[in-house]
RNA sequence: GACCCUAUCGUCUAGCCUGGUCAGGACACAAGCUUUUCAAGCUUGGAACACGGGUUCAAAUCCCGUUAGGGUCACCA
């Protein structure tokens, strides 16, 4: 039965990378009806936090990446202890001090098939005696990490390509305890669009930080499964259906580059195909803390408005540019816009319109279309005269959707306020 | 510097293992259609096998080298 882990360690907020190996590794579970563990690697007590591990947790929740067991390293230090007492008794290791230390042999050739890369071959001469404890009490990250993952039966070690290095040690450790070697698979990295390291510098790396900027977490999983493998022709997938498909042998060994702009497109495809109550549920808190709506705003109302925007949206959060005017109790033209509008004589025609809008017996996009088309044809404009400058009254901006849906949506008593506005003062 | 990994459109990738399909798809870009605007959608287009040697009737695919990029060299994880 196929076992396998994520193991971040609570010194920072989980970032891409880290997501999308945890990812990775979830598929591969899920694709071999195997289990996933998610074990905390807080043996720096110093830098470890509470608030990182709590941020770990919660946006792998998000993310959806569930586990069916869990640990903590701190929990485990007696084990750690025993097992490298053990290692002394036998004549494997050694104490420096308080610390031990792995005898590690000379010219040895140490070798391992890697899941995604193949044969790699290491020399032990490379390598040095390893602390396995250090003077603190604590245990070095390859032993604790080669001690848990033979003692919670991890069977396939899926990490990024940085650890490449650190795994012919680790097989050294294996062999010393006398456990069985798993096998590994290395992950190429994922760099920012420079082509350089992923980092602070390169704007959003936390996941929360993406969360925070709108983006849905089926997107965001959808988008870093590409990263370095493929599902076919079509990109747009569930979890569900990548992980029936997924194939650790297929995962490429070449680093790839963090591409924002297929990362919203993604994103895109998913809000506009997203379910309209559940994008009101993630967009009303958005909008509260913007100032935008009260507390007792009517739903059905924000309601209508995410349906008009949401197949014109890359982000949630450009709702609220797009969308705010909605809300808004009154819509401050800028003096661009006055100007634009009062260079044209449009005071009549608005007026009437006005006029009529607030009149009609019912205010629907059918009956605001009529009353307009009427009026146009009455008039003997061009509707596109009339549309562009009352598209920019009632929401101060030359983009949007159809004029006439953003009319009802808008409300009655708001749009005919707004062209009368527009000419009023 | 030493050791290790890697190399297909601008980017993410399919194809490579088991040589022989105009090197396929997606994002981005350009054009057209549609249209009350912007998006979306649909159609079309430009765009790649790092370089040099081999092996072979035939190489993106196998082998070697060069170059370039990345990773690791902690009592951090």
């Amino acid at each position: 039965m196929v076992k396998v882990r994520f193991a971040p360690s609570p010194t920072g907020y989980l970032h891409i990378g880290g997501a999308r190996t945890a990812l990775f590794n979830w598929m591969y579970a899920k694709a071999q009806g195997g289990s996933f563990v998610l074990r905390v690697e807080d043996t720096d007590l110093e830098r470890s936090k509470p608030e990182y591990e709590a941020e770990i947790l919660d946006s792998m929740a998000w993310l959806g990446l569930t586990w069916d067991e869990f640990y903590k390293q701190s929990e485990r230090f007696t084990i750690y202890k025993q097992q490298a007492e053990k290692l002394v008794d036998e004549g494997k290791a050694y104490r420096d001090g308080t610390a031990v230390l792995l005898k590690v042999e000379k010219a040895r050739l140490i070798r391992f098939d890697d899941l995604i890369r193949g044969l790699i071959e290491f020399n032990s001469d490379e390598i040095k005696d390893q602390v396995l404890m250090k003077s603190d009490g604590s245990p070095a990250y390859s032993f604790s990490c080669v001690v848990d993952d033979a003692l919670m039966g991890i069977t396939h070690v899926i990490r990024g390509e940085d650890h490449i290095s650190n795994t012919p040690k680790q097989i050294l450790i294996y062999e010393a305890l006398g456990f069985k070697v798993p096998k590994f698979g290395h992950l190429p990295l994922i760099m920012g669009a420079d082509g350089a390291r992923l980092s602070k510098r390169f704007g959003a790396v936390a996941v929360s930080d993406y969360r925070g900027e709108g983006f849905l977490p089926e997107a965001l999983v959808n988008y870093l499964m590409l990263l370095g493998w493929s599902p076919g022709t079509q990109e747009i997938i569930s979890l569900q259906n990548a992980c029936a498909k997924f194939s650790i042998k297929k995962v490429n060994k070449t680093a790839a580059q963090f591409n924002m702009e297929k990362l919203k497109w993604t994103n895109g495809q998913y809000i506009k195909a997203g379910d309209t109550a559940r994008l009101t549920d993630l967009l009303i808190p958005l909008l509260r803390e913007e100032g935008l709506i009260a507390e007792t705003h009517e739903r059905a109302h924000i309601e209508a408005a995410v349906q008009l925007f949401k197949g014109r949206m890359l982000t949630l959060r450009d709702f609220l540019e797009r969308a705010g005017f909605i809300f808004a109790k009154e819509l401050s033209l800028s003096g661009e816009i006055k100007a634009e509008l009062g260079a044209k004589d449009l005071a009549r025609p608005f007026g009437l319109l006005a006029e009529r809008l607030e009149k009609a017996g019912t205010f629907d996009v059918a009956a605001a279309e009529k009353i307009f088309r009427e009026l146009v044809a009455e008039l003997g404009m061009a509707s596109g005269d009339l549309v562009h400058p009352v598209r920019l009254a009632i929401s101060a901006s030359t983009v949007g959707p159809g004029l006439f849906e953003t009319m009802a949506v808008l409300g009655r008593e708001r749009t005919v306020g707004r062209l009368r506005a527009a000419f009023n003062t």
